[in-house]
Parts: structure tokens; C-alpha cells; sequence
DNA sequence: AAAAGCCGCAACCGCCTTAGG
DNA sequence: TCCTAAGGCGGTTGCGGCTTT
């Protein structure tokens, strides 16, 4: 907490209209990098954290709002399957989109699928084993050990352990009922699984005690600098044929990846 | 109509990385 | 090379609105 205390009066909580209208417009003078020096001369007290957050998730003009389409759905699940949860390098291909945002569906598309899973009372070897699932889409969001589930689900851990049957050998549907989606992370979290992660998808994998990068055979580009270029320009730059494909492949439209300061869809979302 | 529960999202926290002196 | 400040990131929380009972 080495900011709060250099400061009492740093304002917390949600932004007023003023506050925002106040961050645009430093934002346009100073640009958006020096976030410190824009939350001391703007008059907002807040820490420049705050306001580059209020930027990146809220005001910048190159955001999309509303629901995820079913394509960007797509995308999210496919890059995930990918690189778990690397949510801000999620969100540089899904133009218009934070990860704040994609970090939020994700959450919300877990707990949904947890719920049907529980409902419909299925164990997780067959989900595990099933072709359609390959993209990972029940996916964990803790660490990338999408890997793993299937022996380490309710009823099935370590793989068909018999004490979860009961008598009659059917499954003690009372602990799936009690499985909320911590506990399902909690069982999928572990280093082995990392490891099995990488070897299956053969896709790059994350030392996630430290968040490094430990091995990535997929053709990517390397990590890119900046979040975006100084430049009101573009916040998601296509910087990679593959990745145009890609998009192209999911059904995407290009018009995003394209978009510019566009002083009234800015106004919009500023003055709305 | 009121209360309870659920959901989506904005914002904060704390750790890690990077850049500059 | 080391130190420090700022930026970046992922995890988590809390609140407001909507839905269900």
C-alpha cells in the first residue's frame, strides 16, 4: 500500500462524470503514458494507477462496448486454450476489448458452465476426453493448467477413486453439488499439471509460480511492448499476418482493427 | 410489492517488470 | 550494476441492477 500512504485525500471508488471528462482531457494534452505526472496535474486525486485504469478499461475511444459477440467469444476461448490466462495478451487480438473485460467474461462463461456441469451431474472424464472440448473451453482460469481436469474433478479424483461411489457404485452427487468454482481451480492447480498442460498442447506453457514463459513451440509473436503505440491511433494493432487470419478464420470483421480517434463515437462514450 | 439471490462490471490490491538515472 | 519509480498485469472485491421467489 506505498501509494495510499503518500497521500490521504487520493480519491477511491467509482469516477464521476467530471473526473472523467477531466482525465480525457489531459489525456489529450499529455498523451497516455505518464500516468503519475496526469493524475498530479490534472487535479485528480488519484494515483496514477487509478487513471490509467479509468482509461484503459473505460474512456478509451477505441473501446467496444457491450455483449461479446459469438465470434470474440470464440476467439476468447480458442486464445485462452492457448495461454490461459494471459488476459491482456488475450485482449491485444480481440480489438476494442480489455482484458478486464475478457477477464470478466471469462469468469462469468466459467461459473456458467460449472452450473450446467453440476447440473447435468457429468463427470468430468468424459468432458475431459471429449473432442469438442479440445479448445479447453471449461478451461481454469487459475494458472494455465487446462490439463489435468479430468482426473482431478469431483468423483474422479485421482482418477476414479472409488470412496467418491457410493454402495451402488453410482456417484455421490451431494460433493459435485457442493463443488463451487475456487474449489474447482483449487483441485485443478498443481505443478504436474503444468507440465501436462504444455506436453498435450504443445502450445507454450507458463511457469506460473513466477509468470514466466518457460517454453512456447506455437508460432506467436513475442510478447509485444506497450499495450498500444503513444498514439491515439489504434489501441489493438494487427501487427501479424497469423493473426489476421486468425481473426478473418473466426468470422471477425476487420473494421476494428482499422479504427481511428473517432471524435464522435469519443464523445459518446465521454459525454454519455 | 418486498426480499433474497444472482450477475456483470468497475475498480482496487499487490506483485512483477521495465526504464531511467 | 544497482536502485527506485512508474507502468503493467492478474486476482479479487464490492456494488448496483436485474431476476426470481
Amino acid at each position: 500500500m506505498k501509494m495510499a500512504q503518500a497521500d490521504d485525500h487520493i480519491r477511491k471508488g467509482p469516477w464521476t462524470e467530471q473526473e472523467d471528462l477531466q482525465l480525457v482531457c489531459f489525456v489529450g494534452l499529455f498523451g497516455d503514458r505518464r500516468w503519475d505526472f496526469i493524475a498530479k496535474v490534472s487535479g485528480l486525486n488519484r494515483t496514477g494507477k487509478s487513471c490509467r485504469l479509468r482509461w484503459v478499461n473505460y474512456l478509451h475511444p477505441g473501446l467496444k462496448r457491450g455483449r461479446m459477440t459469438p465470434q470474440e467469444e470464440r476467439l476468447v476461448l480458442e486464445l485462452h486454450s492457448r495461454w490461459g490466462n494471459r488476459w491482456s495478451r488475450i485482449a491485444r487480438k480481440i480489438p476494442g476489448r480489455t482484458d478486464n473485460e475478457i477477464k470478466n467474461y471469462w469468469r462469468t462463461h466459467m461459473r456458467k458452465k460449472a452450473q450446467e456441469m453440476r447440473k447435468r451431474g457429468t463427470a468430468m472424464t468424459s468432458i475431459a476426453s471429449s473432442s469438442t472440448i479440445n479448445t479447453m473451453t471449461e478451461s481454469p482460469t487459475k494458472s494455465e493448467n487446462v490439463l489435468g481436469i479430468s482426473n482431478r474433478f469431483p468423483g474422479n479424483k485421482g482418477s476414479c477413486n472409488t470412496t467418491d461411489l457410493d454402495a451402488n457404485g453410482e456417484r455421490d452427487i451431494s460433493e459435485e453439488e457442493d463443488y463451487s468454482m475456487d474449489r474447482i481451480w483449487d483441485e485443478i492447480a498443481s505443478p504436474e499439471d503444468e507440465v501436462n498442460s504444455a506436453q498435450v498442447f504443445n502450445e507454450g506453457y507458463y511457469n506460473t509460480k513466477n509468470n514466466k514463459e518457460v517454453g512456447c513451440s506455437f508460432s506467436c509473436p513475442p510478447m509485444a511492448s506497450p499495450l498500444w503505440e503513444f498514439s491515439s491511433e489504434s489501441l489493438w494493432k494487427m501487427d501479424d499476418e497469423d493473426e489476421m487470419k486468425t481473426l478473418v478464420h473466426m468470422g471477425g470483421t476487420s473494421d476494428h482493427f482499422n479504427s481511428t480517434m473517432n471524435t464522435v463515437d469519443y464523445h459518446k462514450l465521454c459525454f454519455r
